[in-house]
DNA sequence: TTGAAAGCGGTACCAA
DNA sequence: TTGGTACCGCTTTCAA
């Protein structure tokens, strides 16, 4: 008697009962696999339609054991890198039908540990992961099917999609170099990772196959962030004997050393000259716009959740061995390296 | 005899066989609520600690019929108002114990309605929505707690959270005509939602109480479009008679003209006075930075997600009338509009 | 304080 | 082509 009003959820057994005919059946109508024959069908969807049915994809999940959630996890998601890694993500996993739930930790192990403990293990198929954690073992116990996009770690025992860190950074050292630039300076942060250490052994290696010494005065290591790039280049560019280059090892790193030039009044491309790692807004909007090593970022994303799902679909077999796929960056010549002699 | 080796989900029975109990009980330690002896709720602890055993929360959701879980839906992932909005509810939803699957429609009607009918009516218990659109039938029919952020359908039924369009875009006007301008620009896009049309009227009213007619030939209507910004403010700029200033009524508008202006080699605060709506990076870069009217982006999402949770929690007694929270705006007078006298 | 058992809303196997 | 029914993994009465 109770609750008479009460928006009840109509399940498959109103349907059935309407139709006629057993749960079975609808269900069969619903996932289009087994033959059911055109009348039946037809009815059933006819009342289906008038229900206003919408089956439980939860219920269905619990038996076929698939959920079709990818989760996609990264550290922050206020930094463009990673909403173009979300939003490749999410447009090839709604074309495959998938739903993608997006976390972040705020760059916070625990937080981190906490969400894989506590939810992701069980309840979606697989996962895009820009990790924060730095122990392979941390990786090796996540049971999913998992990407690690960015950030790579060895013995994790999971595919990759990185883009080749050395090599940009080697590309545009060797730029300032071949441009007669003697004292170069390198911006970034704690080498913990993969990505920001690649990044200053291709800086080093360039200067060392150029000729010159790599100064520790001009290696600057903050912790990435946009405060660093500025108090940095504030400092190099006031020093006694200011570098003429700067190497900024990220898109946040750079937009501070682009502030601190600005503030000092000086002229990048003339006063300054300088490389940024990765697009960003501000870099390519100033006069002259800077020089960056572009990644595909967004790309980036959609390879993952290609390999992700892939691997989801796939037979269950024995992994070969863990993949890594690196896509390539390219340094964009616009003009804020200026020709030294 | 199969399958002896795959790694089997344990479950709530295994962890009552190994501890001799009966899975009520279990069920009763995981949450929490009934009364265990302390001798086997510890028991059973230790036994989930060595299985490593992890709950399904779907099958909980099933039978408790709450999925922890929100939807924030939003045009497109990669405007960084959206992505401070979405910031926002994340942070709370987490705070509260709710996950967060983020959908992006990408301004298109057709796939937000199939999000909605194929998934969302049935498998979060609330959403946050940044509507695509336009017809108050639509959102009626959404039977889920919902809250209207930004964009709000009269008669749709659900709590908004909004800011005062109006109010912000009056203020940014009588800020130019106070300064002493006349010919006073407004770049905006279509009038479908209330925010946009909101802003058109602000400008309106505060020109004809400075005794200024709306000129037509200042009013330029595109889409919301960075590239609107950048086509119009070309036009507009070298017209016979150019606008002494130009209002840009929303961030990448804003973009585009600050582009456009820099491109003719115009000064912003002196060949031409600007105002945008909402804080964009760019604005606050330039020299001098872009006055804005600013609004509390990620604060509105902290404000849908709380209104959100306590209305999942909250008894579901008859809503007594729809509820619209209004942030308030402030114009952040930054120095890029001339004094004419 | 604990256990037995009836679901939650579907799917899939076995029979008919 | 259809129906009956045993689950999926958990929660929640009701009884013991």
């Amino acid at each position: 008697m109770d609750a008479a009003v009460t928006n009840k959820e109509i399940t498959i057994k109103d349907v059935a009962k309407q139709a006629n005919v057993s749960v079975a059946t609808v269900s069969r109508v619903l996932n289009g696999r087994d033959r059911v024959s055109d009348a039946t069908r037809k009815k059933i969807l006819k009342i289906i339609e008038e229900l206003n049915f919408v089956p439980s994809t939860m219920a269905a999940s619990m038996v076929k054991k698939k959920t079709n959630m990818l989760a996609v996890v990264v550290p922050e998601i206020q930094n463009p890198f990673y909403t173009a890694v979300i939003g490749g993500t999410v447009e090839i996993a709604n074309n495959e039908g998938f739903f993608t739930i997006v976390i972040s930790t705020n760059g916070n192990e625990t937080e981190e540990e906490e969400f894989f403990e506590s939810f992701l293990s069980k309840n979606v198929d697989g996962i895009v992961l820009i990790g924060t954690h730095r122990e392979a073992g941390f990786y090796r116990n996540i049971r999913k099917p998992t990407i690690l996009v960015d950030r790579y770690i060895n013995d994790s025992g999971h595919d990759g999609v990185l883009i080749d860190n050395y090599r940009g950074a080697y590309e545009a050292t060797k730029h300032f170099v071949d441009y007669g630039h003697e004292r170069i300076a390198i911006i970034d942060g704690e080498h913990d990772f993969n990505d920001g250490k690649d990044r200053y052994w291709g800086y080093r290696q360039a200067m060392l196959e150029g000729g010159l010494t790599p100064d520790p005065k001009y290696h600057k290591q903050g912790k990435w962030l946009e405060e660093d790039g500025y108090r940095f280049a504030m400092e190099l560019l006031q020093a006694e004997q200011p570098p003429t280059a700067i190497f900024a090892a990220n898109n946040v790193i750079c937009k501070g050393v682009i502030r601190a030039v600005r503030d000092l009044n000086l002229q990048i491309g003339e006063d300054i000259s300088l490389i940024g790692f990765d697009e960003n807004e501000l870099a390519q909007f100033v006069q002259p716009r800077v020089t960056v090593v572009a990644r595909p970022t967004r790309e980036m994303g959609v390879q993952a959740a290609e390999m992700l799902i892939q691997k989801i679909k796939g037979e269950p077999k024995e992994q070969a061995k863990p993949k890594k796929v690196i896509l390539d960056v390219e340094l964009m010549k616009y003009g804020s390296v200026k020709k030294l002699k």
